[in-house]
DNA sequence: ACTTAAACTATAATAATTATAAATATAAAA
DNA sequence: TTTTATATTTATAATTATTATAGTTTAAGT
């Protein structure tokens, strides 16, 4: 964990930004809570945890700069809120997810599936691909076996 | 066009909806603008020309039903709204998106380009696949060729 | 220590979307 | 056709997510 929050900061002070102290509680909350995808309010809401005095904007701030750096990536499964999601160490690729929509749960799939589609588009279509987001939205696996229903 | 909306009014008319004026409306908007990624309020402006009394929400309520009903799919590319796309017709899967990132421009791939990722994902992870969505984000033709800028 | 710029908190503002109440239109039943 | 019930709409208020602003604090460089 250390060892990323050094890398992060690295990152940061490469392009001059700092790593102060309400953006290294949010980091360590993303860290933490590295397979979910949280919403912004999620994430202050645990970042407050560690740094009562912290501000929302400042979390959007954060995630803001994140984002662009590449650190995190911003993806939106169509709730309305966008959702942070930490970028595996040294990932080429973002990474692609599995939405079921009976329970609601998001799994990760960090394989690239896309290479040879990503070569098509470039070779048919002429298209120099810099980024994908590719979601699947279906049935997961518990949720076919019991019928049993997770629903909220 | 008229064949286009016979049949929506059919997919309606399956569920127990109906086609009101308002719906018409919206739905030869969509009809006229098929190429383009129309946000609620994009629509609703130019519904507004056709039926000026219809109001904010019943686009939004329509929208919705059209997306439920699989008319039109909801996506949304990053920026703040949420964009609607008329499925097109027969088209079994939802169709992917090229974004380009110098200009804006979103190109559309009718293709289906993932067919045998599916068929991967639904073995290797056991997840049932019913819908997905692809976006990539790069340099269009245009950009890559001309270094003409098109940003606003 | 002094200066400057970046970053922060608190709060207000904005923008997108959703909910509500009252009115209207539509379809079904009598 | 009239009545009744239900669906849909308008107009508007409320909500939610996000961004902007003003003034304050922090930290880095001299």
């Amino acid at each position: 964990m250390e060892h990323r929050i050094d890398q992060i900061k690295k990152q940061l002070h490469a392009q001059s930004y700092k790593l102060t102290p309400q953006r290294e509680a949010t980091v360590r909350v993303l860290l933490e809570r590295e397979e979910d995808h949280l919403s912004a309010e999620d994430i202050y809401l645990l970042v407050k945890e560690k740094a009562p005095e912290i501000g929302l904007a400042t979390v959007y701030r954060t995630l803001e700069l994140l984002s662009e750096l590449k650190i995190v990536d911003k993806i939106n499964f169509g709730d309305g809120v966008s959702r942070y999601d930490l970028r595996k160490e040294g990932a080429e690729h973002f990474h692609h997810h599995l939405v079921c929509i009976e329970c609601g749960s998001v799994e990760e799939i960090e394989e690239d599936l896309l290479g040879d589609v990503e070569k098509i588009v470039q070779r048919d279509w002429g298209f120099q691909v810099k980024d994908h987001r590719l979601t699947f939205h279906g049935i997961c696996k518990q949720c076919q076996e019991g019928s049993v229903q997770l629903k909220k």
